[in-house]
DNA sequence: ACCTCAAACATTTTT
DNA sequence: TGTTTGAGGT
């Protein structure tokens, strides 16, 4: 497998020959980025270079696997494996984990993810006594976060007298306090934030000149994918690590720069050449992605903006068809017209689910979608909202892992004292908090030795206080002798969770139920395929995760649901992108800023270059948010694209009901009656369609049936209540007891 | 200390 | 529309 480099073009090939020294790869879209970055390792692994000087940093999990996946190919696996390879956030905490005592840190330390960090915020808002209306959980958060990012430490922040001035005169004179304590608490905690994992390793690498010319001599050889989206310390961080040997291939596109919300710098790409004046750089220009329309498109509308690097993106690929830009009447309506063009493409040119994906600006906006989706259908897959790892039941176990691996993990102490139920209420914990905050402890210090202290509380409280102690000493001892699962399991059981939801026989409380053993179920998984198989193995990157790292099998072919962000570095052969509307894409954030607008579009930049073959833009003329029907217009972008390349279609059916949405500035009572047909159109609507979808053999389900569950097994139908999508039966497994479930999500078989 | 229900609130985008 | 918070009852 020498034949590599004959599957490039001529700048691409440059690029990947070009070894020693500083370069820059500006790369337009689908002009075959990662092809470069990844036939460049391989090169490098030809060229004798050992994978263990090379560091690779990528902006997803999933993008690091996938060109490590390639990349073996060409060379094998045990070259690849030795690559160092995966995001800024991962490969940061592997560093800090190994190098933790020289940051006083224990090696063991937590990850806290946005949820963890709000909440410690919120208690720190609270014990403070500070007015939670000036003092927004979210702004402050994002403060710190922004910071953080700047690397602006609470202590650097003291000295500057801008920043100080900046909360004096928002009226949040107490930000620095505020920022203070929470660097202290994470630090009791033995915990870091997101942001925490770049800047302490920062810090580490500033401080101990040994440490850093230990990992300058590691990575000789240093690449950086989406180089556009790094920020100040990411910047900062590379610099240092790069200082030595300059060999540093950052690869980007400023045209699609879409995180200056946190913190990304375009700059960053222009101070290359001031960092390493003999830089070498490459342009690719030809797209192999997208049809000429498509590309034409993306170019006319990214020369709305003025700041950018100067290319012109070409392809020799073939003209393809327009552009559909569709206008419906609903939401609904919008999510039933691509769920019907999406079914008919496939079904007259026999394509796959796999190759659709619709894009939209918020996850908010998938609801409407999901249904349309579901009601032909259409299987799909939803990335992005709450992961697997962010619901509600799966935190609560992981928080007592975390508890375990780390006991002075002060937001998972908190989580699960009192969860479930076990008399440790409110007030005792409270008086705990205080005591730990005087003593600057965490809580569970001051918990595992309450004698010590002088805390007003009763003997019946001292006494659920010490058996909660009790049971952690014995996870702690036992997660030293046994495996992820064994210890999770045992975990699981003895904290009282497992009852606790497996005595909840709602039908939500079932799926949480099913989540929790999936989460073991997983442990399971690792401890498999894992040699060190312990707990505290497991749950050290689970922060980091998202759900696009760990898809499973069956998703495979289906269709892929997305905000544009997420749909970065993807490509499909039929996109399609909604709510095309002003207010939504561009975003209300964004204000009248010009600097805001122009990331907008690079934005929809990014969602139409994502497209191969087909590219379907749509917009509605009324949509559902905050609880209430909002009259919209179509988006200024839809309006930048050369009309040349669009066939525009009105699939607005009902216009009737625009007379009224024209006048409603005059007479607000007109309004309450639009909004009062839609509710109700609405309903119907929904009601109707829940028949319709129902299949027939759950109307065959009634009491008395004999029916099978995929995991409950043989049971009996005692009572049918409710109907259309609630409706709920309530069942007797053999073994088992009573259950009701939902007939809407329960896989029932009718056996007799 | 815990449960329940109604009122208030909330929406970018993510590692 | 869904979720979180707070008051009030047990």
């Amino acid at each position: 497998m020498n034949n590599y480099l004959e599957q490039l073009n001529k700048e691409q090939t440059k690029a990947v020959r070009h070894i020693d020294g500083p370069l820059m790869v500006i790369a337009g879209a689908g002009s075959g980025k990662t092809r470069v970055l990844t036939y460049r390792i391989i090169h490098l692994l030809k060229n004798k270079i050992n994978p263990y000087n090379i560091l690779a940093l990528t902006f997803t999990n999933k993008a690091a696997k996938e060109m490590r996946r390639r990349i073996e190919n060409f060379v094998g696996i045990s070259l690849a494996n030795n690559l160092w390879m995966g995001t800024f956030h991962s490969v940061f905490a592997r560093i800090l984990r190994f190098e933790a005592d020289k940051i006083n840190y224990p090696s063991n330390f937590t990850i806290y993810d946005t949820e963890d960090s709000k909440n410690l915020v919120k208690s720190i808002i609270k014990d403070l006594n500070l007015d939670k209306e000036t003092y927004k959980v979210g702004i402050i958060r994002n403060r710190i976060s922004a910071l953080k990012n700047n690397f602006i430490t609470s202590e650097t922040y003291h000295k500057s007298n801008d920043l100080m001035q900046a909360d004096i005169i928002s009226k949040r004179t107490e930000f620095g306090k505020i920022y203070q304590t929470y660097e202290n608490r994470c630090k009791k905690s033995s915990a870091m934030d997101f942001d925490d994992l770049l800047l302490k390793t920062y810090e580490l690498l500033s401080i101990h000149a040994d440490t850093l010319i230990k990992y300058q001599e590691k990575f000789k050889y240093i690449l950086i994918d989406e180089y556009q989206d790094t920020n100040q310390i990411q910047y900062l961080i590379i610099k240092k690590l790069a200082a030595l040997y300059e060999n540093i291939c950052v690869v980007g596109d400023d045209a699609q720069s879409i995180y200056s919300f946190r913190g990304a710098n375009i700059q960053n790409i222009l101070n290359f050449k001031l960092d390493y004046p003999d830089y070498k750089t490459y342009k690719l220009e030809q797209n192999y992605r997208s049809t000429a329309t498509i590309v034409e498109a993306a170019n006319g509308l990214i020369k709305k903006n003025e700041k950018q690097i100067r290319k012109e993106v070409w392809t020799h690929n073939k003209q393809g068809e327009k552009i559909i830009v569709a206008q419906t009447n609903s939401d609904n309506d919008e999510g039933r017209l691509v769920a019907n063009t999406l079914f008919d493409i496939k079904m007259n040119n026999d394509e796959l689910y796999k190759d659709f994906t619709i894009l939209y600006r918020t996850n908010a906006q998938s609801r409407p979608l999901e249904e349309a989706l579901r009601r032909k259908n259409i299987p799909y897959k939803i990335y992005g909202g709450l992961s697997f790892y962010q619901r509600k039941e799966v935190k609560d176990l992981l928080a007592y892992f975390r508890l375990t691996v780390n006991p002075n993990d002060d937001e998972s102490f908190k989580r699960i004292v009192n969860y479930p139920a076990r008399g440790i209420g409110a007030t005792t914990i409270q008086k705990i908090n205080i005591v730990a905050n005087e003593s600057n402890k965490s809580l569970w210090e001051v918990v595992n030795s309450i004698e010590n202290y002088n805390i007003n509380l009763n003997k019946g409280t001292l006494n659920k206080i010490s058996n909660f102690s009790l049971m952690i000493n014995d996870f702690i001892i036992q997660n030293n002798q046994k495996n992820a699962y064994d210890i999770g399991e045992e975990i699981a059981n003895k904290s009282g969770l497992f009852h606790h939801l497996y005595n909840d026989k709602t039908p939500e409380g079932i799926s949480r139920f099913e989540n929790m053993q999936e989460l073991l179920n997983g442990l399971k998984d690792f401890c498999e395929n894992n040699e060190n198989n312990n707990l505290t193995n497991f749950i050290q990157d689970i922060a980091l995760l998202t759900d696009q790292d760990n898809e499973k099998d069956t998703d495979f072919n289906k269709v892929t649901l997305m905000t544009v962000h997420a749909a970065k570095g993807l490509e499909f052969p039929y996109v399609f992108v909604v709510g095309l509307e002003e207010n939504l894409f561009p975003s209300m954030m964004s204000g009248e800023s010009q600097e805001d607008m122009e990331e907008e579009r690079r934005l929809f930049y990014v969602a139409i270059t994502r497209a191969e073959k087909r590219l379907f833009l749509s917009y509605a003329n009324t949509r559902f948010r905050w609880g209430q029907f909002i009259d919209c217009r179509e988006s200024r972008f839809l309006n930048e694209l050369d009309e040349n390349l669009l066939d525009k279609k009105d699939f607005n059916i009902q216009k009737k009901y625009n007379i009224y949405t024209k006048t409603k500035k005059q007479n607000s009572t007109y309004k309450n009656t639009t909004q009062n047909i839609f509710k109700n159109r609405r309903l119907k609507k929904l009601s109707s369609t829940n028949h319709q979808n129902h299949n027939q053999s759950n109307e065959k389900i009634v009491n008395g049936v004999i029916v099978k569950h995929a995991k409950f097994g043989k049971g009996k139908i005692l009572n049918i209540e409710g109907d259309g999508a609630n409706k709920k039966a309530t069942v007797f497994f053999e073994g088992i007891g009573q259950k009701q479930l939902l007939l809407k999500f329960a896989k029932l078989d009718i056996i007799s």
